[in-house]
DNA sequence: CCTTGCCTTGACGCTGACGACAAGGTTTAG
DNA sequence: CTAAACCTTGTCGTCAGCGTCAAGGCAAGG
């Protein structure tokens, strides 16, 4: 499988599988032209790491995974590395999203502090709401 | 007040108030010799517009409550331009909450999926868990 | 032979809010 | 006279995950 095909499978661009590799994360065989070669597997590892970005992991985040697969796992979750950078995502997740909800109350908070003061002076604003 | 002062006292640096100025968000004077005079008015307009970023506003979002602070009122919310800045932004955040909380949701699942799955092969795995 | 359609490496662009420098002018204190 | 401590404009670097050319090689069909 060329680069091509691999990224019109895995619903990607050439610039992504080529950015992955560059970055150690996906290893194809090179035939005799230069061209890279793709097996099978590695479409499972681009997935992989597709559906961890897509959740917010950065790349760095994704390599236990993706070594996790090419140790032969069906899933690249299942190993203590994984599992680690698991923890630890859905630690940060967690305090993200304390501070978000503290600053979803804070914006309500402004909000109806905003309304109750609607008839004090703003700049060009000369119709009264009825 | 000169750059120096006002960024020691809003907590800046002078880097960011020139920032600031570049996107049209504080209007100093010129002195003969060139250099930014600030009168006390924007201390406060620079205090606010770090109170909106840290929560998350960008730039341009923060020049409706700097209009407002300058028409004259006490606090840069209660402007209709703003008030719609906020609502919208409250969305984002809702939005984002919603999503965040399913990822939340889906890392737990894996979690408990990698955890069931602890015996199977990992690389370089010798050790069994008690 | 020529075009089409793959592939290669390399390098710059982008977004946002600045940090970090460079190279120089001004003012004050000693 | 000079050093210190301000100030000025300008430019490049940062982080992440790519998009987007650019310039060229290789293979196959007409």
């Amino acid at each position: 499988m060329l680069i091509g095909e691999l990224a019109e499978r895995a619903g990607t661009s050439t610039r992504t599988l080529r950015y992955y590799e560059a970055h150690g994360l996906v290893r194809p065989q090179r035939s005799a032209n230069g061209y890279r070669v793709y097996d099978e597997a590695e479409l499972r590892v681009v997935q992989e790491i597709r559906a961890l970005l897509d959740v917010g992991f950065g790349l760095d985040d994704v390599r236990p995974f993706v070594a996790c697969l090419r140790a032969g796992n069906a899933s690249g979750d299942v190993c203590p590395d994984s599992v680690l950078v698991l923890r630890r995502k859905l630690a940060e997740v967690d305090d993200y999203l304390g501070r978000l909800t503290a600053v979803r109350q804070q914006l309500r908070t402004q909000l109806t502090h905003a309304i109750a003061h609607r008839e004090e002076t703003c700049p060009r604003r000369r119709q009264s709401a009825p």
